[in-house]
DNA sequence: AGCACGCCGACT
DNA sequence: GTCGGCGTGCTC
């Protein structure tokens, strides 16, 4: 027997199935989607089984035998093991990457290096001795001081490298004490009268009959030690047994079921399109406006599948993965729900997949790489808020979360749910032409009115003389809301809006070294920090460029929106929620819910407060430029705008108290802040379809974007230049090429990026072309150090 | 990607 | 004389 391996190393020669022998002990035992540990020239690797099939073109007397087997059941199923194939070449991704990014982090390898004792400890030198304790090796990193040394035993062979393989995080595992039920079997044992440690943990155990107790809780409790434990363990009062245990269960019980709610009429159509459909490979595209209700139909349409006896997949945004929503999933489906976010560390990851894997669980609720969950009998894949742009994974592989869902519900015949207030251009097209059924919402679930939304022209404020960020309307709002005890979210875009520095004498903006990029201040640490590759420094006194003292910070960051509005409004408690204040671990639960329980008047935040905010009092959203993310020079500019007014409006006024939003522009004509105004969808859509079809982007074309990088700037920018030539001659005569152009930002971590774009409608050799081009980059550019991406379906060009 | 093999300059 | 620089080639 023969297994196909694809090994991990992500290389483009490697990146192929390579065939091991399976040893005789272990051919009883292995299948596709497990993970082994291969020789692999003169290391050891790890490895996905993909196929066993019993001959092979290789030279057999060559063959190696696989060396460890590291899977009892697979963890990937032959769907999966598909799919990579699929994605591979959907994504021009190596194999490797898109089988590791279907498995969970702590499942991923990992490597370390050994020297490992091959000889008596004694023949060794001195001064070595001492770091290798009891165990017969050392961790490289250990060891880098007596490196010389380590080299002479090498040669000798009295000690060998060596490379520790193991999975990243294991499962976790506790002493779990069971009790006998007995009375009569502790009574009958015998404990001499002056063990006093024994008598007194007898008689817990008496009053814990049959109980299974954790040995540390079981010390705690009857104030007693492991050694004493063991000892009446071994005549027999209780049994010892290391369990796995999941991390962290959330006492499930402890949460209220609650019923599903009544459909509203809309809700109800929308709904019985999809419960007809369960056993078809249909995409539906759900429009509904914020607040319609989308969620309640998830609900119930998941329940339907439920009752069917399969599983459902929900996706959601990082960002609006929110403990209210992730509550409302336990509410419903109770412990049949697992959950899946990047708040959760590793191991409590794996143990949400592994309850998944063993079918413990039917739902999944998670972001984007939930799409992977190892479910057998898929019947429903919902993506709610299918437009963002998180969905699409930004390094390889680039996979779209939305194009994967597709795949799996063609595999399963199960329908796929797309919702969203403001759809994709992509997919609205797709429902236009009937590829998706449309299904739409336009009421609001409770009937509310939506928000009034009022657009200020910040260039009169200008002209009128305010220099504030604050135009006079906003003000006042926030001034009326203040008084009637209402709540405001003060919403900042923060892109083009991080603070720098500037010197007002020469005008330098501090900028990274490394990059071309200006430093963000950070005022927190006192650092100048860049955003792209990490570099920081602290806060110069003086100009580093003329030594002026007067420099000051510029920009509008929520920090320093924040110290404006203290001047506008001291009397208000302000909330800020941006990357800085979220950084710890359940930070962005703590700040919601304190402004849920109206400890402050006043939430002031990026992109981040956008979604899922959900508090009854808030009355106002003011927008403080809805310009930043309108002029960036990205196809999607427009729509991204588009989208985020939209979201934010939909803040306001959720419950009995009306709202109002507040829209700050310097363009306030512009389509994208009009049409958002009263949430035409529809006009939006069409105007920017005339856009799209005029400047050859998505839906009309479909974009490639190729990137390079290399130290230096000619070099990255001939290879682009080469590039552009050679897919002239090969892609159809009405693909665009465009290109090549410096990247937005044109150098990070001291790289020069370059880049072109093909845009097409037709291109049966696409795929054929990127592979040949991946041939001449690593026959020729990648040996003089430059690095190339192919992004299939960009989200952005930028 | 790693790692070995292999062929030319500055050190004990 | 040797240590070590990184070019080249291979990995079932």
């Amino acid at each position: 027997m023969i297994a196909e391996v694809i090994v991990d190393v992500a290389a483009h020669p490697i990146d192929r199935p390579f065939d091991y022998a399976i040893p005789a002990h272990l051919q009883v035992l292995v299948e596709p989607g497990m993970r082994v540990k291969v020789p692999f020239g003169n290391r050891k690797v790890l490895g996905f089984i993909t196929a066993i099939k019993d001959t092979t073109a290789f030279d057999p007397a060559r063959l190696k035998p696989i060396h460890e087997l590291m899977d009892v059941v697979p963890v990937l199923n032959e769907e999966l093991l598909d799919m990579a194939k699929w994605m591979k070449k959907q994504t021009v991704c190596f194999e490797i990457d898109a089988l590791q990014v279907m498995i969970p982090s702590a499942l991923r390898a990992k490597y370390e290096k050994r020297f490992v004792l091959n000889a008596p400890i004694e023949e060794i030198a001195a001064p070595l001795q001492a770091y290798f304790g009891k165990r017969p090796f050392v961790r490289a990193q250990e060891a880098v001081e007596v490196y010389g040394l380590l080299k002479k035993e090498l040669e000798k062979g009295t000690i060998v490298a060596d490379t520790d393989i193991s999975q990243q995080t294991a499962v976790k595992k506790v002493r779990m004490i069971h009790i006998t039920d007995s009375l009569e079997t502790l009574e009958s044992i015998e404990i001499r009268p002056n063990a006093k440690q024994q008598l007194k943990l007898m008689d817990y155990m008496k009053e814990n009959l049959g109980k299974s107790i954790e040995s540390s809780q079981m010390q705690k409790d009857a104030g007693t030690t492991l050694p004493t434990i063991y000892s009446l363990v071994e005549k027999g009062a209780a049994i010892i047994n290391n369990e796995e245990l999941y991390r962290d269960p959330k006492l499930q019980s402890e949460i209220e079921r609650k019923p599903s709610l009544q459909l509203t009429d809309a809700q109800q159509i929308a709904f019985d399109a999809i419960d007809g459909s369960l056993s078809t490979s249909k995409t539906f595209l759900l429009h509904g406006i914020t607040g319609s209700g989308k969620t309640e139909i998830y609900l119930q349409t998941i329940d339907q599948v439920l009752k069917e006896g399969k599983e459902a997949i929900m996706l959601v945004p990082e960002i609006s993965l929110t403990p209210q929503m992730t509550l409302r999933f336990k509410e419903r489906f109770g412990d049949m729900v697992a959950v899946l976010h990047s708040g959760l560390s590793a191991g409590e990851k794996y143990d949400e997949w592994r309850k998944i894997q063993r079918g413990e669980v039917k739902v999944v609720v998670g972001a984007r790489s939930a799409i992977f969950a190892p479910f057998r009998n898929l019947g429903l894949i919902i993506l709610d808020e299918e437009h963002e742009s998180s969905y699409k994974q930004d390094d390889s592989p680039r996979y779209h979360a939305r194009d994967v869902a597709i795949w799996r519900s063609e595999y399963h015949q199960c329908p796929v749910i797309l919702g969203s207030a403001t759809p994709s251009l992509e997919s609205y097209a797709r429902a236009q032409k009937g590829v998706y059924e449309l299904l739409v919402l336009e009421q609001r679930a409770k009937n509310q009115p939506l928000p009034e939304v009022e657009i200020v022209d910040m260039r009169e404020e200008l002209r009128s003389g305010n220099r504030s960020m604050f135009s006079v309307p906003l003000a006042e709002a926030i001034r009326e809301r203040l008084e009637r005890k209402e709540q405001i979210v003060l919403f900042l875009n923060k892109r083009g809006y991080s603070s720098f520095v500037l010197c007002r004498d020469c005008g330098t903006v501090m900028q990274c070294p490394n990059c071309d990029i200006s430093l963000t201040y950070h005022r927190s640490t006192e650092m100048m920090k860049c955003h792209y590759c990490g570099y920081d420094e602290p806060v110069p006194h003086t100009c580093p460029e003329c030594e002026s003292e007067h420099i000051r910070f510029f920009g509008t960051g929520t920090q320093k929106v924040e110290e404006e509005l203290a001047r506008l409004v001291p009397e208000a408690r302000v909330l800020r929620m941006d990357v800085d204040t979220t950084r710890n671990k359940g930070a962005h639960e703590k700040i919601l819910s304190a402004f849920g329980e109206g400890k402050a008047d006043i939430l002031l935040g990026t992109q981040m407060i956008a979604k899922g905010l959900d508090f009854p009092n808030i009355t106002l959203v003011g927008v403080l430029s809805a310009d930043t993310t309108l002029h960036l020079p990205d196809f999607r500019a427009a729509e991204k705008t588009y989208q985020l007014l939209t979201q934010v409006s939909g803040r306001a006024g959720r419950d009995v108290l009306p709202g109002t939003v507040i829209v700050q522009s310097y363009t306030p004509e512009h389509y994208a802040i009009t049409l958002a105004k009263d949430q035409l969808y529809e006009p939006f859509y069409d105007r920017e379809m005339a856009m799209r079809r005029a400047s050859g982007y998505p839906p009309y074309y479909f974009v490639v974007n190729i990137q390079f990088t290399h130290e230096d700037l000619m070099t990255a920018a001939s290879y682009a230049e080469q590039t552009v030539s050679y897919l002239k001659g090969q892609l159809s005569a009405n693909t665009l090429i465009i290109g090549p152009s410096a990247s937005l930002i044109a150098r990070v971590n001291n790289r020069y990026r370059y880049q072109c774009l093909i845009k097409y409608k037709k291109e049966p050799k696409l795929a054929e072309v990127m592979q040949q081009l991946i041939k001449i980059y690593r026959s020729e550019w990648i040996k003089k150090g430059a690095t190339l991406a192919i992004d299939m379906n960009p989200t952005s060009v930028m």
